[in-house]
DNA sequence: CGTATAAATGACTCAATAGTCATTTACTTC
DNA sequence: GAAGTAAATGACTATTGAGTCATTTATACG
């Protein structure tokens, strides 16, 4: 028998709650996985109560589904207000996408998609095609082109595109897995700056010593 | 009412059984994750009765991080059989722990531990940082040490070995990662090998068009 | 201010599976 | 070949969490 009552026990927000439960449930499926996530937990991060949420997903696998279809179009989004301008060199193109992703994706609630992806890839094989053909082609079409581009320009040498590309992303997307895994161990967290920086000095210059340089010593 | 009955029900197999128990659950635990994997399943697959599992596991639990750091410790074991000779070039060397990567490590069942350990960090503190100090701080500890000796040697130019190391790894422990999610989906299967020596030329070589070449076209 | 109804909930059911235990059986040893 | 026992099992219990539903309540609207 409460005298006044100040606040509404609950409120109606039946436009803000689809997408705090897709905030909520990829936070809970990212640091758990699938099968771990206990939807009353989903919910009561977003709170609500757990049967508000079957008010909006029809069930576990369907809200998991939402999920990942939801992150990825986000993830596209942040990559696209990025502009591609074909005008410049390759090699700032390339330097400009990896940028991108480390500002856009890596340094966001986004990057845990990758990991949620890959961990439960062999239980829900239709949501790892989904991802596959949507963000992993469209990726590799991206960074092969740039890489083609390049080489017919002759400002890179006529590497393999087929496993260049992948040995490009390679370590961006090893450090947001990474990220999510052990971050906690390392005495301080990775600096994606830096690191970004060490790959492109990596990868445009190579690790063995320029001959002409060690002939001067 | 068999009149005559060949085969005993089945077997006593002490010694042999903790082995088998361990490989169906590494299977199993990394094709569909800690949470997700049943017991039953796993016996199963070891040919036994689930309850016989709990002969030689106490639980779950117990069985999961048996299966780390059993395979942990073999994949050292296979690691190991590489001896390494400090007296080649860190050319050479760098080379030779890769390739033996590769072979060793990537194209065996033990391919499934980062992934295992990766989706479950969050779940199993203790298990990431048993993996974290024992298996990546001794990983870091050889490469930085080989990237060190190649710049003090000025075989390799002065790069940053605190980042320069993950780069390194990032693309062989990626393409393994990657084998366990999407390989299915894949038109062919990644070739390790010619991954590698791709891998190998842009890492001493790089991706930028030596100048002097240039200058003679 | 009163009413209609969409939004939200608490308390429930039911299925799945981790873990237990009394009983059976393969194998050793004398 | 009989007895003893370690190895293995099938049938069981207990718990957890996904999904349901009758009821309550916020709020829009006349």
């Amino acid at each position: 028998m409460p005298v006044s009552q100040a606040q509404p026990r609950w409120q109606r927000r039946a436009d803000a709650r689809p997408q705090e439960l897709l905030d909520a449930a990829l936070a809970e499926f990212v640091e758990r996985g699938y099968a771990a996530t206990r939807l009353e937990e989903v919910a009561r991060r977003a709170g609500v109560a757990k049967a508000t949420l079957y008010l909006y997903y029809e069930n576990k696998l369907e809200l998991f589904k939402a999920v990942v279809r939801h992150s990825l179009v986000a993830a596209f989004d942040e990559l696209a207000k990025e502009q591609r301008d074909a005008a410049t060199s390759a090699r700032a193109q390339l330097t400009k996408l990896l940028a991108a992703f480390v500002h856009r994706v890596a340094e966001s609630p986004l990057s845990g998609l990758p990991k949620l992806v890959i961990a439960e890839a062999s239980n829900f094989p239709d949501v790892a095609r989904f991802y596959h053909d949507e963000m992993i082609r469209r990726g590799r079409e991206v960074f092969t082109g740039v890489l083609e581009r390049g080489i017919a320009s002759g400002e890179f040498r006529a590497v393999d595109v087929d496993h260049a590309w992948r040995i490009v992303i390679a370590p961006l997307l090893l450090s947001i897995i990474w990220k999510h895994s052990f971050a906690a161990f390392e005495a301080a967290p990775l600096d994606f700056e830096r690191h970004l920086d060490a790959h492109l000095d990596l990868l445009f210059n190579g690790l063995a010593t320029d001959r002409r340089k060690r002939i001067r010593r």
